[in-house]
This record gives structure tokens, C-alpha cells and sequence, in this order.
DNA sequence: GTCTATATAGGGATAGAC
DNA sequence: GTCTATCCCTATATAGAC
């Protein structure tokens, strides 16, 4: 069970080393660079560059010229890691997607009661997207534009992240925790909040608002309308 | 006053010619076209295929054969319209920007007591964007990369329409009608689930979610937690 | 006012030196 | 394993016929 932004941070910031690493191995085939050290490097630079690129101008807009000048490597160097263009995009969702299953699967699962679950879920969702908001940010961005297969997996994981939460509500209802509602509904806006948070990080941080009085506000909401009149 | 999304939507359409044909006037001096009804006919078959085009793989990845293909136009037909492609998005923008103004401003003062102006707002915000959905999608993907002055004035009207919100909760709580929030982050939270509605149009859509429907949801949600326990 | 044909540059991709 | 130089196509933009 994690407490906080702070703690889970902590936790998981270690493991993004690991994940290039990861990225890495299941890339081997698409990748001419045969030690592991460099090409670990070079795909962090890779990576960070062309998400910080991609979103600040959109991928299509972004020149590979672009990130060769961002990430300080040559075109011929870039080329040892990818074959075309869209390799970048596998590259990034790949990433994205092996760290995302990873956290939310391990932090949802420890259980409690019913409230302290959906909380659980809102939080661990809240603070992934905080670590990976460039991630998050560039997967809804460009997600039209996405490769077939990295689209489908793309909505897989957007439809599991709702059903997550539909389980929690329909649970609840059942329970008679919460009041009859449509569960699907308070779902989607509950997607629709969390989503906020990483698509206009710069208005909450603006306001002077921390992640996890986010968590409490959208929690506090949320419960408003599913605890009901008392 | 309107009462559901029929009835605005017999007022408004009427006016979607005229709001071209001031498109049109606004931007004389860019097109080289001068009969006024075949400016006005070309220019919404502009704006509605490069709406569409750019909408399902994103403004920059669209080319202008495309658009010729779309619309039916030749490539010197186009560019009697604009001077450059990003002129298209100043057709694009200006139009929206005519319509918005126009209703928004339009249906929100019609007054009553605070709950019911805040759901006029919720209502009128909702029933455009659902007329405009297209225009909205694109405004709002295609922000990052709109030219300075498109830029400014789309982050000016995100402002006043929050600011809208914000004005409402902020007289509910004095008046005592609401208990004591953050406005700010209710105002942002309304912004978020009206945004999520033309965003994520086909999820309601398969859901079966009705426009008023979804906006006595918001209502629902947004006023469970301003009236608080009681 | 609309079309076809063409000029030009920008960007994805590769060859080959080191 | 990394770089520079170059190829070549695509897409914007324009000229000029009708």
C-alpha cells in the first residue's frame, strides 16, 4: 500500500533503467547495436528526446533532424536503433506499456475495504501518470496516428484502466457501500478526471495544486455522488 | 432559455452560412475569390473536409492532395482560398471562434437562481460542442502546434469559458446556496467532464449516453458535492 | 474562377568512410 | 559503433492555360 507521491516515486523510480533494458531485449531484431550499456544509453536519449519533441510539436511535425539535434546524436547513429520513423513510436509505447501494466497491476491489487480500494486505484493511477506524464500525454496525443498494432494495444490498456474502476463501483453498489448509480458513467468520468491531470499539468501546477490534493478532490467528488444523500 | 438540445439546435443551424459568409468578409484580402455565394460554398467545403481529414490523422500528417481529394477541389482551386496551409487553420479557428462567442455568450446570461444558471452554462457549453464537435476536436488537439495568434486567442477562450464556471460556483458559495469549496478545481473539474464529451464522442455514443442525458450527470455529480451533507 | 503541369525544398532513408 | 555526405521522394507552392 503506498501512502503517498513521495513513496511511490521512491519505489519506482529505480526501475527505469530496467525498462529501457527491457525495451532493449524485446527490440533486438529491429536494433544493429549489439552492447547493452550503450544502447541503453542511446535509447534514453532516444526516448526523452523524442517525447519531449513530439510533444511540444506533435510526431509528424517533429524531424528526425529535430531529435538528432535534441538528443545530440547523428542521423546514421539514430538509424542503428530504428529502421523508419515509426520504430520511434513502438519504441515509446513499449516503454510506456511495460512500465504502466507493471505499476498499476502490483499497486491495485492490495486490498482493504471497498473506499479505500477506488482510492488505492485513483492514487496509483495519479501518480503513474505524474512519473510518465510525458509518456501519457504523448499516447493520447498521438494515438490517432498510432500504428495499427500499437493502436490496438493502446485501447486495450485504456479499456482495462475503465474496467478497473467499473469493477471497484459495480463492488460497491453491490455492496450497498455505494447508491445505485450508473457505474459505467461515474467510470468514465473518473478516466476523464485522472486524464486532466497529465493532459493540463501545467494549469494544476499553476495553481499550486499537489497530486495528492488532486487524489482527495477527485476521491471526495467521486464519494459525493456515490455515497449520496445521508 | 433552452430546454434541450432539440431546440437549440432548430436556432442554431440556421446560422451556420451566415458564419462562413463573415469568414469569408473577415478574410478578403487572403482570397482572391470575389462572388461572394462561391466563396462561400467553396470555403465550407474547405473547412468541412480539412475538419474531418485532420481530425482522423491530425492536421500536419494531411496533405493538401489529400484535402483537394476530400473536397473535390483542384490544387490552384485551393489556393485561391489560402496563401499557405497554415492560413487553413486561420479559416479553421475564426470560424469556431464565430460560433462560440456567438452562442455561449448568447445563452448563458438568460438568468434564474444560481443552480439553474449554472446548468444553462453546462447545457449551452455541451449542446455546442455537440453541434461543433468536429470543430472542438480539432481546437483542441491541434492546439500545441496553432500559429501565435491562433494560439492566444484559443488559450483565451479556454480562460473565459472556465471563467464562466468559475464566476457561478464562486456566487453559489456566497450566496450560501453552495457550501464552502475550491472553486477553481470545480470549475476545472466541469471544464474536464465537458471536454471528455466531445472528446471521447464514440464512447458515449456506444453507450447510448444522450447529450441531456450526460448533462444532468454532470449536474447530478457537480451539485452532489457543492450542496455537500445535508 | 478553375484546372493541369511544374518548380523547389524539406525530410526520410542509406552508403560508405573512419 | 558513429559520423558525414548524398539519394530520392513527397508535399508545398506557383505559373500559366483554358
Amino acid at each position: 500500500m503506498i501512502e503517498n507521491y513521495e513513496a511511490f516515486r521512491g519505489e519506482v523510480r529505480l526501475s527505469k533503467e530496467d525498462v529501457i533494458r527491457d525495451v532493449f531485449r524485446q527490440n533486438k531484431e529491429r536494433i544493429s547495436i549489439k552492447k547493452e550499456a550503450t544502447a541503453v544509453k542511446n535509447l534514453t536519449r532516444i526516448i526523452d528526446s523524442t517525447l519531449r519533441l513530439a510533444n511540444s510539436k506533435g510526431f509528424h511535425a517533429m524531424t528526425l533532424r529535430d531529435l538528432c539535434g535534441d538528443s545530440g546524436m547523428s542521423m546514421g547513429g539514430l538509424y542503428a536503433y530504428i529502421r523508419n520513423k515509426d520504430d520511434l513510436i513502438h519504441l515509446i509505447q513499449s516503454h510506456g506499456f511495460i512500465i504502466t501494466r507493471r505499476t498499476l497491476l502490483h499497486y491495485t491489487d492490495e486490498v482493504q475495504d471497498v473506499r479505500g480500494r477506488l482510492f488505492a486505484a485513483i492514487k496509483a493511477h495519479l501518480y503513474l501518470s505524474e512519473l510518465m506524464r510525458a509518456w501519457f500525454y504523448f499516447s493520447y496525443m498521438e494515438a490517432k496516428s498510432l500504428p495499427v498494432e500499437e493502436k490496438r494495444d493502446a485501447v486495450a490498456i485504456e479499456l482495462e484502466i475503465e474496467e478497473i474502476f467499473l469493477r471497484l463501483i459495480e463492488d460497491g453498489i453491490e455492496a450497498k457501500v455505494y447508491c445505485s448509480r450508473n457505474a459505467r458513467l461515474v467510470a468514465s468520468m473518473i478516466k476523464a478526471l485522472l486524464q486532466d491531470w497529465y493532459l493540463k499539468r501545467r494549469k494544476y501546477r499553476d495553481q499550486n495544486v499537489a497530486v495528492d490534493d488532486y487524489a482527495a478532490f477527485v476521491r471526495d467528488v467521486i464519494e459525493s455522488y456515490l455515497l449520496g444523500e445521508r
